[in-house]
DNA sequence: AAAGTGATCATG
DNA sequence: ATGATCACTTTG
């Protein structure tokens, strides 16, 4: 069934290895896709230098300030679509980005084949018909890993273990 | 190993 | 206004 808003008030580090495992659904027209999500990371609050909203609230960022439920899609390197999941309460950024799904890697051709792009940015996951997540019940076995390509980050920040990936048995 | 690509943000 | 930066992918 479909996670609901009280599943998005925790936090993104609770969140983040918690949507390993979950559907992610993309409703195009008459077709529904579903994927297994299997790799995330957690992007959470102005102190992390990975962050995007690490410099405050800008235009580009105050998405990841409401409360959430919502999703943040950025264009990254001017081709990549990047999907992320807003978690938490209102008025502290925080989020899950959605790194991988089954049958693909990579977070910029997860949203190639799912189709999802800009327009999206501040969509409900919890009130769409295009763009939501479900839960089956699966609770898959994961491990942490250190986030990628964010050179920029502090050492504390670099080597902290806020990527999680599905392990493939079990 | 390197470049292609364009929105975003900080500077002037 | 212009320029540096970047949570990636593909190609050689």
């Amino acid at each position: 069934m479909r996670l609901a808003k009280e599943y998005y008030k925790r936090h993104a580090t609770e969140l983040a290895p918690d949507l390993l495992g979950k559907l992610l659904c993309r409703k195009i027209g008459d077709n529904l896709l579903k994927y297994r999500i299997t790799e995330t990371e957690c992007y959470f609050g102005e102190d992390d230098t990975a962050c995007h909203a690490h410099k405050g609230k800008t235009n580009r960022t105050r998405i990841l300030y409401e409360e959430g439920g919502i999703a943040y899609v950025y264009l990254c390197y001017g081709i990549h679509n990047l999907l992320n999941i807003v978690t938490g309460e209102a008025g502290f950024p925080e989020a899950v980005l959605i790194r991988g799904a089954e049958g693909f890697s990579g977070p910029g051709k997860l949203t190639k084949q799912m189709k999802i792009d800009r327009s999206f940015n501040g969509e409900s996951l919890i009130l769409s018909d295009k763009l939501w997540v479900e839960d089956d019940g699966f609770k898959p076995e994961f491990k942490a890993a250190r986030r990628v390509g964010i050179d920029y980050a502090t050492e504390k920040y670099k080597n902290i273990l806020w990527r999680f990936i599905l392990t493939g048995s079990k």
